[in-house]
DNA sequence: GTCTATACATCGATAGAC
DNA sequence: GTCTATCGATGTATAGAC
C-alpha cells in the first residue's frame, strides 16, 4: 500500500483521539492535525469536511465499544445469569471507557441521528429488531420466570442504573464525598445492588 | 425605578431563554441580545462578559427548579408515601422542564462546580448535609423499614432510573418506536413501574 | 501527496458618538 | 444608557507551489 492509507489511518486515529475527549464542537482541526503530525490542508485532501471526518470516527468509536459489549454476553443462558452478566459487562465496559459516554451524550444533544442508525444496524446484524435485552425480559416474562413487568420500561431501568454514575460522575463526586465511580470495590457493589434490587426489591421478607 | 433595571430583566430572561436552549457554547451574545430587543453592546455594559452572564443565568435557573422541587415533597411521611412522592414529583418536574436536563448535562461536562456548589448550599439551607434521599433511606434502613441496602446505591439507583428517559429521550424515541417520553401515560406507568421495581423487585412470589 | 499562505466567516469584546 | 462601527482572535476551508 501506499504512502496513502498510512496517513489516513493516522488522520483517522488521533481525530478519534481528539474527537472523543473534546466532541464535536470543541474540537479543532489544528489538534487533530497536531496529534496526527500532518498540517490542516491534509484533513481536507482525504475527508473533504470536519463534518465528513466525525461521521465517520463516530460510527467507528460506537462500532467497536458496542459491538465489544454486545458479543461479551450470551442471551441463551438462565435468564437470571444473563441479568447479572449483562450488568457487570456494561459497568465493566463503561469504566474501561468512560469518555464514550459523553462523547455519545455529546451526540444525542444534536438529535443521535447517528448513534440511532449505527445501534439498530448492529442489533439487526444480531439477529434483533430493538434494543436485545428487551427480547431476553420479554421472554422471561413469557415464560413466567419473573412477575409480568414491562420490558421496555424494565430495560430503560437497568440502563439508566448503569449509565447515570458515569453520566453524573463530576457531579456525584463533588456531591458525596469519598465516592469514586471508577473504583472496583464501588462498582462491584454497585453490580451487586442493581441485581438485588432488580431481583427482590428493597421490601422485606 | 429607573429604566436601567428594567433593560437587566429583559436580558436575563433572554439570556434564561438561549442559554437554556443552545447551552453556553452554543448560545450567541447576538441572539441573546436580538430576544431582548437591545444591542450587543449593552450586554457587556450590564455583565462584564459572557461567562459572567452565564454563570448568573445556570445559578437562577437551577435556584428555581431545585427549590421548587424540593420544597414540593415532604420527609417526614411514612417511607413509602415518601419514596412514592418523589419519584411522581421528581419525574412531573422533569417532564414540564426537559430542557434543564440537556442544560445541567453541558454543565456537568465542563466539571459540574457550579451545580455542585448550589445543589450543595440547597439542600444545607434545608438542613440536609447531602441529597436529602440519601438521608431518607438511611433513617428508613435504621428503622428497619426496609432491608439494609446502601443509601448511596439507592439513591443513585432511583434517580438514574427517573433521569435517564429524559436524558436519552431522542435516542429512545428513535430506537423503540411508539416510545414519547413527556406522554402522560408513559410517566404515570414509568413512576408505577419504578417504585414497584424498588418495592418487590422482580422476583415471583 | 504534502506543504505554506491566505481567504472567508463567526464571535466576543471594545471604542467612541450621541 | 444606548447605539454603530470595528478590532482581534479563532476556526474552517481553499489556492497554489513543490
Amino acid at each position: 500500500m501506499s504512502a496513502n492509507s498510512e496517513t489516513e489511518a493516522k488522520i483517522i486515529q488521533a481525530a478519534r483521539d481528539v474527537f472523543l475527549h473534546k466532541g464535536k464542537a470543541g474540537a479543532r482541526l489544528q489538534d487533530i492535525a497536531d496529534v496526527a503530525g500532518i498540517n490542516k490542508a491534509l484533513l481536507h485532501y482525504y475527508f473533504r469536511s470536519k463534518d465528513r471526518l466525525y461521521e465517520k470516527v463516530f460510527k467507528q468509536i460506537v462500532n467497536d465499544f458496542l459491538g465489544e459489549f454486545l458479543d461479551s454476553f450470551s442471551t441463551d443462558e438462565d435468564f437470571r445469569k444473563t441479568l447479572k452478566s449483562f450488568i457487570d459487562k456494561y459497568l465493566t465496559a463503561l469504566s474501561k471507557r468512560p469518555e464514550i459516554v459523553r462523547f455519545v451524550m455529546w451526540e444525542i444533544k444534536e438529535g443521535g441521528v447517528f448513534f440511532a442508525e449505527q445501534a439498530h444496524g448492529m442489533f439487526a446484524s444480531r439477529g434483533f429488531e430493538t434494543i436485545p435485552l428487551i427480547s431476553v425480559i420479554q421472554k422471561a416474562v413469557a415464560e413466567g420466570r419473573i412477575r409480568p413487568v414491562d420490558p421496555v420500561q424494565l430495560t430503560i431501568s437497568i440502563i439508566g442504573m448503569c449509565l447515570y454514575p458515569f453520566i453524573a460522575q463530576p457531579l456525584l463526586e463533588k456531591i458525596i464525598p469519598g465516592l469514586e465511580v471508577q473504583n472496583d470495590d464501588f462498582l462491584s457493589q454497585r453490580s451487586n445492588e442493581i441485581f438485588d434490587l432488580i431481583w427482590q426489591g428493597v421490601g422485606v421478607a
